[in-house]
DNA sequence: CACATTATGAAAGCCTCTTACGAAAGTTTC
DNA sequence: GAAACTTTCGTAAGAGGCTTTCATAATGTG
């Protein structure tokens, strides 16, 4: 946690570290030479160079042509990282559709699947659905399963630690599946199920509108709405896993947005969505940003009933930023403006307010990114392990 | 931040890392022979010893007289952590009064001083009276200023990075203070500053009814309620210092909490807090304690307005534990049982909900273990820095 | 007082990093 | 087209640190 060793070690820890230094400085891209990439990790040029031969032993570097001359002198290797090396994969899967990409080590998405779900489908089926994507998707990239190294997904719900569905209330008969062990069965390679906001959270700070921001709070505006949060640049979950779900609180505006935004008024506890509400809910939001009169007053309705869930979690964690995303946000920004407007004054400090800008991608993505996360971590941890 | 080397090592490096790791284990306490001492390290024996008697040369650890035979064999060298090779100083400055410790490398209070301060008292005097109240506990402790490593203080309001009030309503006069730089006149070493609800957070986890949880809420339950919180272990100011700042929120009714609860009503907004609200706000909990309905009543009708903010707090961080504390809490524990009765049905995990251990120590506590954390941090680094 | 037991002290050997120097492989210049 | 120049590569020597090993020292037990 601390970083800080228990234990101390023999030479050999120092190879591991500079083997590891080494790799970390590959990571972040181009095509170093050999004396740059000594400089770059303050090592000798042999030492580097011994680094270098186990990392190209291990798969994960590769040495590349010498740049065709215009410098001086003998021409120097270039080495770079191999990102196809291995693949990670990110799987968002939730009421109405599952969303699978594949990428590289590098992140980039080499292969990709959508395919729309019905609400009621059981959870056996929907399993099945996402099984099926998942191997159109690495089919598209040319990869089999076992060059996975890891697996994320993100849906709807309260996850515990195990990776097991504690609580969900959208998606019918998903509450209690434990979705971690029923993927798991799939894959050959560590799999990790996080709750879709936390995921959404993580995809926009890693290339979306949180970008190296550290402190984010993501909001995501569907039917209910969920939250999710970093910390420090990480995801912080909670001891159950339940951490960003202040929708609960009733008073705090966060419960059937979609609904209140339709019209259709706070249904008492609906066991099925109504898909429709999504879509009227949309309907009035275009017409808001069409200037239409009465669909501005309930988008300015809604959003404050919403901005103090919003304040409550900004007042609460005290963030840099905080995204609006979700389905309500995809026809346009006017909520994003309303919320603005009705959540800033409740603030203490200069919070910003933005819009998602990976859209519906954010889940998906995110999976992605803690998939590659449990990577590197992996990757660049010092003690070996068992692999 | 991840731990990770950016910068591969000489050998040089394995002898700071075997050091570090030497000390953490001495640390833990007790005073084991040098073989305990390899084996704890997993470390050889003569290694472990050049690494002590660098230690030994700098002050940080001792040998001490071998145990009076009760063993076969020759008798083994001893070791210890000298937990009086530096001090940490700890403050609390509130409207009423202010509070120091002085505590050993091992968290030992040492000396301490507390003293009452006027509300209206002026910065310049109130910072003389803080530095008075020092001065009388390093002299109780025997010790001169010079022989401090650290200072940490704790004092209501949005404390900025750079240790300055940003935002104080309670101390009149108080807020832009640059209370870092200002007790940085002071003392020859480090001085952080840090908001009193988090170090009383950071209390708890250290020596109180948080022991060793990770995610804990603090909420400091005063004329109006503040709130900390530890995320991993560790403090989470926000990005401005605001974090746990829920009370800004009206209908979260975490604002002049005492006040209402004295029957004074909600005022606007009180320049100065009236301090007899405070006493009365006792009174009612002492009745409440005996029995009284219409105190029983008064408690109840707070801890319900009061259980939106901090369930609040626990639908957004999901905390393991949720401990309350502040003036509130000194006279019983009515106070606490009403709020877990009204906030638990909130919230979706099984939280604990639980009253300080410290009381008002909590604060001058916490910042001593802040000033030790930070004494840690540069004690355990592998980097040698500057100093 | 000898023996068993445990710890200390010092030397030998291994691993890893750094420095140093000559050879190699290009480009530029004449 | 060859010599000069420049930069990199390959390898060997040297230094720092850790471990193993064996003889020695100090203490309790019979």
């Amino acid at each position: 946690m601390t970083g800080i060793p228990l234990h101390g070690g023999d030479p050999s820890v120092l190879r591991r570290l500079n083997s590891v230094a080494t790799l970390r400085a590959l990571r972040g891209g181009g095509e170093p030479t050999l004396t740059e990439l000594a400089n770059l990790v303050s090592l000798s040029r042999p030492t580097t160079e011994g680094a270098l031969s186990e990392l190209t032993a291990r798969g994960l570097v590769e040495e590349v042509a010498p740049e065709a001359g215009r410098r001086l002198g003998r021409p120097a290797r270039r080495y770079r990282f191999r990102a196809e090396a291995g693949h990670a994969l990110g799987v968002e899967i939730n009421a109405h559709r599952t969303l699978v990409y594949v990428a590289d080590l590098d992140g980039r998405v080499v292969g990709g699947h959508r395919a729309d779900l019905d609400v009621g489908l059981a959870p056996r089926e929907r399993l099945s659905a996402v099984r099926g994507a998942a191997r159109t998707a690495l089919a598209e990239a040319g990869l089999t399963r076992s060059e996975l190294w890891a697996v994320a997904a993100g849906t709807p719900g309260v996850i515990d630690a195990d990776g097991r569905i504690a609580i969900c209330t959208v998606v019918p008969g998903w509450q209690g599946v434990h979705l971690a062990r029923e993927l798991g069965r799939s894959f050959p390679c560590p799999v990790l199920v996080e709750n879709d906001a936390n995921l959404a959270a993580v995809a926009e700070r890693w290339r979306g509108a949180a970008e190296n921001v550290d402190d984010v709070v993501y909001v995501l505006a569907g039917l209910h709405t969920g939250a999710g949060a970093l910390i420090g640049g990480r995801l912080h979950r909670g001891r159950w896993g339940a951490a960003g779900e202040v929708g609960t609180l009733p008073e705090l505006g966060l419960r059937d947005t979609a609904a209140e935004l339709a019209g259709l008024g706070t249904s008492p506890g609906p066991e099925r969505p109504e898909p429709q509400a999504d879509r009227a809910a949309e309907e009035i939001l275009a017409a808001a940003r069409a200037g239409e009169p009465a669909a501005l007053a309930r988008v300015d309705q809604v959003a404050g009933r919403m901005a103090r869930g919003i304040a409550a979690m900004v007042l609460a964690l005290d963030p840099e930023m905080v995204i609006v995303g979700g389905a309500l946000t995809l026809t346009g920004d006017v909520l994003v403006r309303e919320l603005r407007r009705h959540v800033l004054p409740l603030c203490l400090g200069p919070t910003r307010i933005e819009a998602s800008t990976l859209g519906d991608e954010s889940v998906g993505l995110g999976a992605v990114r803690l998939a590659l996360d449990r990577i590197e971590a992996d990757l660049l941890r010092l003690d070996p392990g068992p692999s």
